[in-house]
DNA sequence: GAAAAAATTAATAATCATTCCTGTTTTTAT
DNA sequence: ATAAAAACAGGAATGATTATTAATTTTTTC
């Protein structure tokens, strides 16, 4: 994995998302890091994520509620949204190997990945 | 399925999303139905792809270009995602059942549905 | 079939996440 | 240490989407 990590801002970024388990937004984190950072710049935190994902260290999550989170978890795995309170689980769930090959006949190309999301109700709000 | 389609345009805009077997953006379903409706609405595409979704006549598919792409196809499906072309194929496979299941104990909660999204190389892209 | 009520539209303004730009600072290579 | 390259801060610009409002169309009721 490439590591050219420069700047005390990129680094600050990867270390944040490595750190939680959950999976904020650039705007979350750029109000976390500013903090410790007071003139830390958004558009800093937007690129260096834009890179970051490019890179491969760093992973984007769309479609969740208009806004892109991020996950620092490179590890292959699922996510779990639950559609009551719009939270964002790690599944560590392997399908990998078996879903691609089954896939495969099925499509007019070439597999390399895959994303699996899941949607349902967390057990908090299940309580409810 | 609640079947409330009055207008015109609510109609024109489903029967366009059935009649593709692509995944038009709300851009590419406004201008091409404002070739025979001349003064369609931009705001009204994107309050019928909106007001559509919901009800589960159509799928929204989003992470793929930065804009939100529509399905008409409403049957359970995966899709591919071109990497080179960007194109985004239907792939026919279920895994449904026991994708769910499997899934199910690795989950902080419980599981109503999931979509799966595959990332490769289309075959017209992979004889260049 | 016409009038009243409800829903929908067109047009435009507003929002908001994200990207771009410019001049400055930090990092890297020599 | 110095020059070149990369990255930053701050702010402006972009662009997809949503909200607003008055007018039109559709549905309902008689």
């Amino acid at each position: 994995m490439a590591t050219l990590n420069y700047s005390k801002q990129r680094q600050a970024i990867l270390d944040l998302l490595q750190s939680r388990k959950d999976h904020p937004s650039a705007e979350v984190i750029y109000q976390t890091l500013r903090k410790s950072m007071p003139n830390l710049s958004a558009g800093t935190v937007y690129r260096n994520l834009k890179l970051l994902t490019e890179l491969g260290q760093i992973k984007k999550l769309t479609g969740l509620d208009g806004v892109d989170h991020f996950d620092g978890t490179t590890s292959p795995h699922s996510h779990f949204i639950c559609q009551c309170c719009g939270k964002v689980d790690d599944v560590f769930f392997e399908a990998d190997e078996s879903l691609n090959e089954k896939a495969a006949s099925h499509c007019n190309g070439k597999i390399q990945s895959h994303h699996v999301y899941f949607y349902g109700t967390c057990n908090e709000c299940l309580k409810k």
